[in-house]
DNA sequence: GTGCGCATGTAAGAGGTTACATGATTAA
DNA sequence: TTAATCATGTAACCTCTTACATGCGCAC
């Protein structure tokens, strides 16, 4: 998905250093992408060298300098230009499904803990979606948020008619 | 999601070459992954050096010899494991999902544009995904339409819920 | 004679994760 | 004093994608 447009996206908000990113990233888009910063800052050094971004080393007391990183028009218009395409379908690449779909070679018992763990799982999520959706940050992780809901009530759903049929059979 | 064990998985059910396993997973798996070649030959040679599948070399009339790879017991006790173990839960890593969180970069316009780019992308795919579900290989097969159609069918739904809002803003 | 299906592979590179390495401040 | 937060980075590694390279047989 390119952490290109991630850290564009997030600057055209508001300059920010590195660390900042990655603590916005986890409050807001913990369902989307995870970041590291393995990915984080490379990818930082590299948007500057190209221009897209500006740094500005800002002192503070008692620490080292911190390097807070603003998009450039150049950035912006790239960012623009991406935001405008169409998004590129990607597939459910769920390891859980090949197991599911691979189940053949398992024990009747052995599918049927396989899904019942599966729903506890999802159940907590859900029950964390529920309470990350209490108090946003902005309108567009509830947008998010709801979102990753609705696919996760989907799943549950797909999870319960699966173990009424295997169970039945 | 580690294609060791899709390969593992698939052989487990029959021997097959490199080729049958492309063919196989695209037929059944599409939406779950993509297994390009340069994924697939590669792992079965490691997969073959740690013994967890034999090769057999069948010679063909007017062709050369193809080779067709049989899971070992290795293999067999190896996949068991791991499909006794629960999956790792995996992001939605959805770039749309990325555009509509920096949506706030964007006109009104241009939003409702990628929505419905993407709604009548999701409507294609439900098509395909039906028809798929007319002639399948086998019930697992089954399982993981079905999933994908729940998947596919909250996502319309929470399309329209989006149009909805953003239109009457 | 052109293109598709069968069949096997490699090489370069993109993209990402994990763990390591460093070091100051502040609150319990 | 111990842990968390702030803050920046690198190196090794893994996985996967794309594109290339090869070559026969068969049907249209």
């Amino acid at each position: 998905m390119s952490h290109r447009y991630l850290i564009l996206g997030l600057l055209a908000e508001r300059p920010m250093t590195g660390y900042d990113i990655k603590k916005h990233v986890k409050a807001a888009l913990g369902t989307v992408t995870n970041a590291s910063y393995g990915t984080l800052y490379p990818a930082l050094h590299k948007l500057q060298q190209e221009g897209a971004v500006e740094v500005e080393e800002v002192p503070q007391k008692g620490r080292p300098a911190k390097k807070v990183y603003r998009i450039t028009e150049s950035g912006q218009s790239e960012l623009q230009g991406w935001l405008r395409q169409p998004a590129t379908t990607d597939q459910i690449r769920r390891e859980f499904l090949l197991k599911v779909y691979l189940a053949k070679g398992m024990e009747k018992q052995d599918l049927l803990l396989l899904l019942a763990n599966r729903r506890c799982e999802t159940e907590a999520l859900l029950k964390s979606l529920r309470e990350e959706k209490q108090d946003l940050h902005d309108p567009q992780q509830g947008w998010v948020v709801d979102y990753a809901l609705s696919v996760c009530k989907a799943e549950m759903d797909w999870i319960k008619r699966m173990e009424a049929q295997v169970g039945a059979a």
